[in-house]
RNA sequence: GCGCCUGUAGCUCAGUCGGACAGAGCAACGGCCUUCUAAGCCGUGGGCCAGGGGUUCGAAUCCCUUCAGGCGCGCCA
């Protein structure tokens, strides 16, 4: 049933019965809104809006059209202001609940893709670089977009664009010819490759003519020189050896694995097309598009000695992508130091002429960093993911060993939670935020937490474990405050799915999962479940199986995976 | 210097495209397990919503301004 048709056509039929003013539809109507409290109702009406066109008081239409309301189901009161719909408890937990019930895995998911293709470009993994902290956020956020945009009906490209292609390989195998140790880096590979780009970079500022070297490595692999590309995709192999073991962990696939080293003889045409289009402007000797109409820097395509740059490679990403997968939109997981760099090479696709450059979007987010100070791997500064997960679990794992002695699956249960409580880090607040990571923060438990989730979770199940089937409920049972909260949430997971699609902000979701879980919790202290009447019994049942589906579904759009014990 | 972002309780943050008394969690203190998972629940204290102007019936929310912090600003990515 559709409660807020139901109360618009209520209220439109009020307005005319009591100020003889008509409106053409019930959604020419102010919005309703859900109160903040459950004592102010399922839904309000504010009146504020009529007070200019009926040159009347907000409190006196309140009156005035609580007076004027027949035939509704439920009860309705004026409140300073607002007219207070209070849908009849009964039906508000039969149809809200049946909603959940029958929709069931799908709950939520209304089409609004239709099918249409969004291309996600996130994570982009550094090769010969250790996955840490750092990636944590696009890594996360873009995931959970992923999921929540499937959700919602979209076909998605989920793309780790890997930076695969530069100088900086160039260094790292100058680096390996003269210093290099095979086991070594057979043994610890990422690690042994950093640190012989660290040497490299501090015997570089002494002898300069190793740069000379790095750059003659780098052409060697551009020029497909056997022995540079040899280790070139050694180096590569093993760094995405280490990758992929931490994406596994974290649940994390990637659609295409197509990055700089994919798009590097990719961009000719569109330094072709930028000058067909009399776009290009040469300054100082570098070719560039000019952005001063649009109040931005010159964006660069070209350096002085020709290559290419960033934008340029980027641009022609994009429009292979749109070739390739035709997408409706495309998002950018990266974090907000690269603001003006994104506008500017939308900008410049939009002066190509392609009116789909609108349809690229930024997804930007909050920068890391240590209570010492910014991520720095030379200044010691650094987490790195595998670790932190480690930890995660481990810490996890001691948990369990404590509580639940005897739960079976104790390591894969320690993975679920532990690598949840990592992912949870970045998607907890809204993404702009910066965070200061603290291992004390990261892996405290209690409170507003994915273990506190994922705990209401499995007591749910654990309720549930115990009895097979029911029928018969009595909803009049579930009239009670606490209830009727988990209801509300219920009934509201639709709508934030919605929300937070359109805003690209997965916290909306980790937000709700929390509220729910708390509503539940204190549903479940202040009632009994079984044992009670039968039809009593059969109420709360529903109600905790429907808030169980709401948390593993909400939790899978964030990327976790909820375990029924714990 | 210019531009963008952020500033809400001791700490980390919510606050629904202006609306009903500003809400959680953490930390502190005090309660609640012989019954469905105590990784839980309840209670107490704690706020000139950075400061100042303005718009509005109404501002944490919009505009102006000041301050503080972060990020960025042509050959890195």
């Amino acid at each position: 049933m559709d409660f807020k048709a139901m109360i618009s056509d209520t209220i439109s039929a009020a307005v005319s019965a009591a100020f003889g003013v008509e409106f053409p539809a019930a959604d020419a109507l102010p919005a309703l809104e859900l109160p903040p409290t459950a004592d102010m109702g399922d839904f309000a009406f504010p009146c504020f809006k009529l007070a200019k066109l009926l040159r009347k008081a907000p409190p006196a239409i309140a009156e005035t059209l609580c007076a004027a309301v027949t035939g509704f189901a439920g009860e309705v009161k004026a409140a300073s202001g607002y007219l207070n719909f209070y849908i009849d408890r009964e039906m508000f937990a039969r149809e809200t609940l049946a909603g959940v019930v029958a929709a069931g895995a799908d709950y939520g998911a209304e089409d609004i893709g239709n099918g249409r293709v969004v291309c996600l470009d996130y994570s982009s993994v550094n090769i010969a670089k250790s996955f840490h902290i750092g990636h944590l956020s696009t890594t996360a956020i873009g995931n959970a977009l992923n999921r929540m945009y499937k959700f919602v009906g979209y076909k998605t490209i989920s793309i780790n664009h890997l930076g695969d292609w530069g100088t900086q390989f160039g260094k790292t195998i100058a680096a390996y010819k003269l210093w290099g140790d095979d086991d070594k880096i057979k043994a610890n590979p990422v690690n042994e490759l950093m640190a012989l780009y660290v040497k490299f970079h501090d015997e570089a500022e002494k002898d300069p003519s190793l740069d000379d070297l790095a750059r003659a490595w780098f052409k060697r692999i551009e020029s497909g020189d056997e022995e540079a590309l040899r280790i070139y995709h050694w180096f590569k192999d093993v760094t995405l050896g280490d990758v992929r073991r931490v994406y596994d962990t974290l649940g994390i696939h990637f659609d295409s694995w197509n990055g700089e080293a994919f798009f590097a003889d990719k961009w000719g045409r569109v330094v072709d097309e930028l000058r067909e289009k009399g776009l290009l402007q040469v300054d100082q000797g570098a070719s560039l598009v000019d952005l001063s109409d649009y109040k931005m820097p010159p964006c660069l395509i070209l350096k002085t000695d020709g290559a290419s740059l960033y934008a340029t490679r980027d641009i022609a990403t994009a429009l292979w992508r749109k070739d390739e997968y035709n997408f409706d939109q495309t998002l950018y997981v990266v974090a907000y130091e690269q603001d003006l760099y994104f506008k500017q090479f939308f900008k410049v696709i939009e002066l190509m002429g392609y009116e789909w450059a609108k349809n690229l979007h930024h997804v930007s987010f909050g920068m890391v960093s240590l209570e010492e100070g910014a991520l720095s791997t030379r200044g010691g500064r650094m987490v790195y993911l595998e670790d932190l997960l480690n930890r995660s679990i481990e810490k996890v794992r001691a948990i369990i060993e404590e509580k639940s002695p005897n739960l079976a699956d104790k390591d894969a249960v320690a993975q679920k939670i532990g690598v949840a409580a990592v992912l949870w880090i970045p998607l907890y607040n809204n993404r702009i935020k910066d965070i200061v990571f603290s291992f004390d923060r990261a892996l405290n438990f209690d409170g507003e937490t994915a273990p506190y989730v994922m705990y209401t979770h499995a007591r749910c199940c654990s309720v549930l474990a115990k009895i097979a089937s029911w029928s018969g409920e009595d909803y009049a049972a579930l009239s009670d405050p606490q209830a009727q909260d988990v209801i509300r949430l219920l009934y509201a997971f639709p709508s934030i799915v919605k929300d937070a699609v359109e805003k690209l902000e997965p916290s909306m979701i980790t937000r709700f999962t929390v509220d729910l879980a708390q509503a539940y919790n204190r549903f479940y202290f202040e009632n009994r479940i079984l044992g009670e009447a039968k039809p009593v019994e059969a109420a709360r049942l529903t109600l905790t199986r429907a808030t169980r589906d709401v948390l593993k579904t909400a939790l899978g759009l964030l990327g976790m995976d909820a375990p029924e014990k714990m």
